[in-house]
RNA sequence: GGAGGGGUGGCCGAGCGGUCGAAGGCGCACGCCUGGAAAGUGUGUAUACGGGAAACCGUAUCGCGGGUUCGAAUCCCGCCCCCUCCGCCA
């Protein structure tokens, strides 16, 4: 949520920088419409308090002249306390119901960009480096599907008798393999990046989505139990971000770094047709997520730490990526800034998208009132909110196959990955 | 799921219809005392929103939502969470 002080008091600014996202007409509308709609709000919202005022200084008085002995002046009181009360509720009324298209036309604005983030959409998005020499090949190299059904790792015919399309059925050394990528990712951020591990709930209330702006993004991609009102997670940053929902942290605790490993469940409806196949699209997959609880000042530094936090992961494991910038008009909601890593699956002859990190910046912190105190006794002021994947396991594993693929269709181990698999150096 | 008990400020804990944003204590900050410290002592110490240049003023908040009342932390109803016991269960 963006904060409806600087729509307020620099309602050009927020326009300029909302303009780099979408249309400027369009931008434009949307600020108006939540400055008008809050300027009556606060008309109402001082009318109403100044008579709520009156009633309680007379409801004060009534005590004392009560004491006093004086019950027919009192009366008098009460009586002008209930002409005044009588029209209370629709005053009310009216209030809440400014509150609510406020917030809801408040809601619908997306974070705005930093100054770094290019404008525009996806086309103006822009690769910041690149890593690792793609493998020359001296055979046509298997896409990943085909190398895990040889080997046996994945069951793709089986898989969607047990929950239909697009959910995968790791087999043997292939469920192994994914156990053994997870271990490694937290491993390297618990031990080398000093992130600190949670294990958290797979499922979240609505009060937990909703504070971290999911339920605007997700909400038809977010599988639902309508039982008990639950969301699966679509990824483990709600999860991570809503532990200090409603919270003034200690400042000197700054940074917080979280890690941790969830299952992620996307109903991604209408996505069928592209990008289909094996494991690059899929209603589950399994995600080690980083979060940073930040100062103000210090979440640009920080997002380039998490980001090389990220790269570190595909570094060991021998996968050539590259880093893209996105352009305003492609971040998330939340984002003021992100980065994507793409990792090159010569097989599939693809770069997979196999991170993200972002800085949302207070955009989030607000809506969940997750704040921090500078020091003792200073005024409580929003953190910044950083997350990122470290990373997303489907691809990686795509990758690695491709990547690590030998003429014979087996797979060499990355030497750091092999401690988890048994010392294990290559698969068939 | 059933029965009972409980949710008050950073923490502990009083309050059970008016003077209560809330006693007292702990903690913390600043001052006094001290050669320095401890002890002692004094003062201060919630958050959000609105108004104001500011001082400050107003409104709301005692788990959440509603109700009764001129007036609710206090009474009533619903929900959530925690604890104890019972049942079920990996």
């Amino acid at each position: 949520m963006l904060d409806i002080r600087l729509i307020r008091t620099s309602p050009d600014q927020v326009v300029a920088a909302l303009s780099k996202r979408m249309p400027e007409d369009q931008a434009r509308a949307k600020v108006d419409e939540v400055r008008h709609t809050d300027e009556l709000l606060r008309k109402a919202l001082q009318e109403s308090e100044e008579l709520k005022a009156e009633v309680n200084s007379a409801s004060k008085s009534i005590g004392l002249l009560m004491r006093e002995g004086k019950a027919d002046e009192a009366a008098k009181v009460k009586d002008r306390v209930r002409v005044i009360k009588e029209s209370q509720p629709q005053r009310d009324a009216l209030a809440r119901e400014l509150d609510e298209a406020v917030q809801s036309k408040l809601g619908v604005l997306p974070n705005l960009p930093d100054e770094s983030t290019p404008a525009g959409g996806e086309e103006n998005n822009v690769i910041v480096r690149s890593a690792g020499t793609p493998k020359q090949f001296d055979f046509p190299p298997k896409a990943h599907w085909d190398l895990a059904a040889d080997l046996d790792l994945i069951d793709f015919a089986r898989a969607p008798k047990l929950a239909g399309s697009g959910f995968i059925l790791y087999k043997g050394l292939g469920a192994k393999l994914e156990r053994a990528l997870i271990q490694l990712m937290l491993d390297l951020h618990i031990d080398k990046h000093g992130y600190t591990e949670w294990q958290t709930p797979f499922v979240l209330n609505r009060e937990s989505i909703t504070a971290s702006a999911h339920i605007v993004k997700f909400t038809p991609e977010m599988y639902h139990d309508a039982a008990d009102d639950l969301f699966l997670l679509p990824t483990a940053e709600p999860a991570l971000v809503n532990i200090h929902r409603d919270e003034i942290l200690d400042g000197d605790t700054l940074p917080l770094n979280y890690v941790a490993y969830s299952p992620c469940w996307r109903r991604e409806a209408g996505a069928a047709g592209k990008d289909t196949r094996g494991l690059l699209r899929v209603h589950q997959f399994d995600k080690v997520e980083m979060v940073k609880y930040t100062h103000p000042e210090t979440s640009y530094y920080e997002l380039e730490k998490m980001l090389s936090n990220a790269t570190d992961v595909l570094d060991l494991l021998n996968i050539p990526y590259r880093i893209v910038q996105l352009a305003a008009g492609d971040l998330s909601f939340s984002a003021a800034k992100c980065y994507d890593i793409e990792a090159f699956a010569p097989g599939a002859k693809a770069w997979l998208e196999v991170s993200s990190c972002s800085n949302c910046t207070d955009f989030q912190a607000r809506r969940a009132a997750i704040r921090f105190r500078a020091k003792q006794g200073a005024k409580p002021e929003l953190v910044h909110l950083l997350n990122g994947s470290g990373t997303a396991l489907p691809r990686v594993f795509a990758a690695l196959l491709e990547n690590h693929q030998n003429a014979d269709g087996s797979i060499n181990i990355p030497e750091a990955l092999q401690p988890y698999l048994g010392g294990l150096k290559k698969i068939g």
